[in-house]
DNA sequence: TCACCGATAGAAAGCGCTTGCTACGGCTGT
DNA sequence: ACAGCCGTAGCAAGCGCTTTCTATCGGTGA
């Protein structure tokens, strides 16, 4: 039925290995030789077979991209950089060589899905995989990740992490890009302040991510370097990384201090359900109440105002992931690397009434 | 080194095709051997050698998610739903059974890149394909992509479609899901019309992609319909699906006709760049200019005005891709399923100036 | 002129798993 | 009590490719 490799060799009157070698292209084979062979392989419009492939080579041209959300462009402007990097298809190396089939996993957030997708690309002995975005914090699982990678990088994977902080023990992982969530937070905060600002409402992501936290603690530090102490909680509110949860979560702040004059969201689309809700309170952005968020993505500029938010490099950290898995890029120092998140004033934030 | 299944065999005191039938429980084996067996892998930490696997069964488990642009929520929400449905890890089906690897590849709207990630896809006998979004109207490509189809549809891949024209022959394809483009777009024009506009800019996607051409199409036949002709070509600018070009695209709009009261937008993301330009030359929305979008993503509620705009279900289209991939649900008669699209009328669009 | 060498090509042994077929008991039915 | 079955388990033949080792042949240097 289908055309094998043994085909081609016998339409290019040559054996099976030879028209493997000059598809491989790693041993030398003569000139004409190997154009008959191109020729039978175009004739019969042959196609490798992947999986006898990989069995034979005990390789695979798999890379695995992992994500949160597929749907959040967070996720999405760092995978298609990674992605482009690791070349797949089209990074112009016409047949040979380097044609790796980078594909991205949704795990939706779910440590179980992580794992599985782990085990996945296991079975496939992928090539590389690279993890992006927070990490869940529970223990168990953070040991059964690192377990996993691990073993990965055992069989040969090479294993990066990409806005994700390095693990615990940081053998396993070839490089760790991670954002500097802790000090982007930090220096959002900073800004209120200096605005003036002195009641801020918090909505954060969800409990136990890394990025939850290291964001909130960046905000905290501030608010306690400004000697701001005891209303953290009350004035925190946690959820998704989603609009809905920003909007609810913002009226949740509201009704619990009215007198807030400035909120901070865990990335820009909580922002936006953040302003909607400050909006359907009647309220103006920012003459009554100032919003930021964090991440720059595309959209934050075209708010209205314009979302003061905390920028970070997404694609340029994706791209370096996707070249650090590839081997093409040697890694940081001691595999580790910090991103700097850098705050960017917009409209939407400003002094608060009557200052 | 790796653990095989022969190893696993061994320790279990029973044959390889005995642990074979246990792991994939497709052949009755007595409940005390099995257990001896999943004992064994357990212990070993057993991972099944997935090459292995696809080449001796001639099947594998991976289904490939085909999307223009990753990084955008119109096929982020789309590919995540599709995904959801093929399961994957996490589906709750336990060890066993349908547990497909779904990816999702990133063709950035590149057909050459489409070409090659349905080739890779090809060798590693992927069990489904979905392509999402409009196509690239090149017939040398179409003809090759249905080629492609063909081929892959032979091997024993199911193709499915999802907002995206049927194939000319659809033959071979499980089925295609088409967004009803063309009636949004009459319809969304036509609202326009109704509110009094008669100078209204069109700001396209891409030249030769369906997409494109369908929405524009649909604008047109509701101009042609009021009787408006003549001016199409000079209010319509082409560019690309991103907020950039929406920007630039709205500004060359209002040099070559400063007195268009409305523009339409070929989707929300162009419709926020082309808002943001509208605001920058000192106008008001909807006041001075009314502008609508396309696809309805979820920051376009949160718009500065609201934006109009043409709701396409994306995650319900994506979740029936899903199912009819992985043969779940029955595809629709023919094959061939037209996804409606509704008009969502929000406070970007008004009546002109001085009606 | 002859042993030797470099450049190519082929033979064949797997890679780790699936599965058709066979083998083996203990039961059932008559 | 014996043929025939059902329920299990093992044997062994590949699946299509890669790669090591071997063979061949036309030069080359002494």
């Amino acid at each position: 039925m289908t055309v094998t490799l043994a085909d081609v060799a016998a339409r290019a009157r040559v054996s099976p290995a030879t028209v493997s070698r000059v598809l491989n292209g790693n041993y030398p084979v003569a000139a004409s030789t190997r154009e008959r062979v191109l020729r039978a392989v175009d004739d019969l419009d042959y196609v490798l077979n992947g999986p006898a492939s990989s069995l034979a080579a005990a390789t695979s041209d798999l890379v695995g991209i992992l994500v949160n959300d597929i749907a959040d462009p967070f996720f999405g402007i760092m995978a298609g950089a990674a992605q482009t990097e690791i070349g797949g298809p089209g990074d112009g190396s016409g047949r040979a060589g380097g044609e790796k089939l980078a594909v991205v996993c949704n795990t939706g957030g779910s440590p179980e899905r992580e794992l599985t997708y782990l085990t996945l690309l296991q079975r496939q002995r992928a090539a590389a995989v690279v993890l992006t975005g927070g990490a869940v914090e529970d223990p168990a699982h953070q040991a059964a990740v690192s377990a996993k990678l691990t073993k990965l990088a055992d069989a040969g994977t090479r294993v990066v992490l990409c806005g994700r902080p390095p693990l615990p023990d940081g053998e396993a992982v070839v490089a760790a890009l991670a954002f500097d969530n802790r000090g982007g937070g930090r220096r959002l905060t900073e800004h209120l302040l200096s605005l003036g600002h002195r009641r801020i409402g918090y909505v954060a992501g969800p409990l136990e991510r890394t990025t939850t936290r290291h964001r909130l603690e960046g905000h905290r530090d501030a608010l306690r370097a400004a000697g701001l102490v005891g209303d953290e909680e009350r004035l925190t509110v946690h959820g998704p990384y989603d609009r809905r949860s920003g909007y609810d979560a913002t009226l949740e702040l509201l009704r619990r201090e009215p007198e807030v004059t400035a909120v901070v969201a865990a990335n820009d689309t909580v922002a936006l359900g953040a302003s909607a809700a400050i909006r359907d309170r009647g309220l103006r952005i920012p003459e009554d109440i100032s919003v930021a968020g964090f991440d720059d993505l595309p959209f934050s500029v075209d708010a209205v105002p314009a979302l003061t938010t905390v920028r970070l490099p997404l694609f340029e950290a994706g791209a370096r992931a996707g070249r650090l898995a590839m081997g093409k890029e040697t890694p940081p120092p001691g595999g580790i690397a910090t991103i700097a998140a850098e705050l960017m004033v917009r409209g939407s934030t400003a002094p608060p009434r009557g200052q």
